[in-house]
DNA sequence: TGTACATCAGTGAACGCGCGTTCACTGATGTAC
DNA sequence: TGTACATCAGTGAACGCGCGTTCACTGATGTAC
């Protein structure tokens, strides 16, 4: 049993549930320490006082974005599955849905993140690397039986570039083609119904 | 017949050329004016008198990297080819060659800024789409008869994302395992041979 | 229960640095006669 | 061909702004008796 969080835990969750969001929606280097602190409702001046430098708020956001979008794509998964959908399929039609497309900032994290990762600092870099890593083992996850983590590997990198290539292309009738032409090309591939 | 190139000319593009350079290197925010007139052997000062702006630098920079790293693919394409490879199982295993993997500031500018392109200001979203949409053709033209523009849409964005992961991962074991799985999985699917 | 004091979360002003941008000036290139 | 002048590419100092970081202080929370 978890004992009541103090004022201090609360707080400093609050920060980096919103620089979670920033990251995503601004990318590394978008998220700024007096901006966040005032979505937080709180002066830049505290923010020492919870995180020894700006570095070690993006490691903890890195984290928290991971959770965050893991949970909210658990969900819609399971949305899927109770509509009959394989895991595989509920999967691919919540990542590649312009519902993902979209919400930038609450969606997945190595989507949002992707070509910036390898130029972090080593302390960024390696929970990024995670994070990927992380995405791999959702898609496995939901391979049938005999999926390799080959086949993991290459639908996760398929995921991440159609959702950003639709997202470079716009949110209109060229991102939402590829999308759909995604989605047909993996279920079409690996869905064994 | 072109006439020969002013000094005024031959120093913009030796300015842009750095530009495309630090672009796919550092990425958007990365490009810093002090820093790309230094490189080219000038001082910042002089940086007004070709450019309106730091963002109409990085405009010219991108189709100027996108010029760039076409030239740079097709020439790897013939060699390839020259050794009796398919048009797209040369692209793909050039794409996805650990080469690729290494070289980012002369490599593909898609997969460089893939993640940053959906923030841009609107005068820099337009020409990072046309890139998007400059390599989506280049994968149509490698495509042997019949080839679909969704069959090259889906292709041009599991290369980008392989390649991002790859590069998240590290330039070890797991990237380099990843640029084959993907490989494989490409050439079986999609090359008729 | 009530009072006195210590601890602690958060405030707001200030500092220093980097970076985009401006501008008066210089030295070189090129043109007119 | 040579001289005088206009044009132009590039220099370097300076400005203003944003942002990460620091710090003395305040008001609230919580503990000891």
């Amino acid at each position: 049993m978890q004992t009541k969080p103090s004022r201090r835990e609360t707080t400093h969750e609050r920060i980096v549930g919103v620089a979670a969001r920033a990251l995503r929606r601004n990318g590394y280097n978008g998220v700024g320490v007096a901006d966040v602190m005032k979505q937080a409702g709180l002066t830049h001046g505290g923010f020492y006082a919870h995180f020894p430098s700006r570095d070690a708020l993006l490691v903890e956001a890195l984290v928290h974005a991971g959770r965050d979008s893991a949970t909210l794509m658990c969900l819609r998964i399971s949305q899927h599955q109770a509509q009959g959908q394989s895991a595989l399929c509920a999967l691919v039609n919540s990542y590649l849905s312009e519902t993902h497309l979209h919400e930038v900032e609450d969606g997945c994290v190595v989507a949002a993140l992707g070509s910036e990762m390898h130029r972090q600092s080593p302390s960024l870099r390696a929970p990024s690397a995670e994070r990927v890593n992380g995405l791999i083992a959702m898609v496995q996850s939901t391979l049938p039986e005999g999926g390799t983590p080959e086949q993991a590997m290459v639908i996760a990198s398929t995921l991440v570039g159609t959702l950003q290539l639709a997202r470079a292309l716009g949110v209109n009738a060229q991102g939402k083609a590829l999308l759909a032409a995604t989605r047909h090309s993996l279920l079409a591939q690996y869905d064994t119904n």
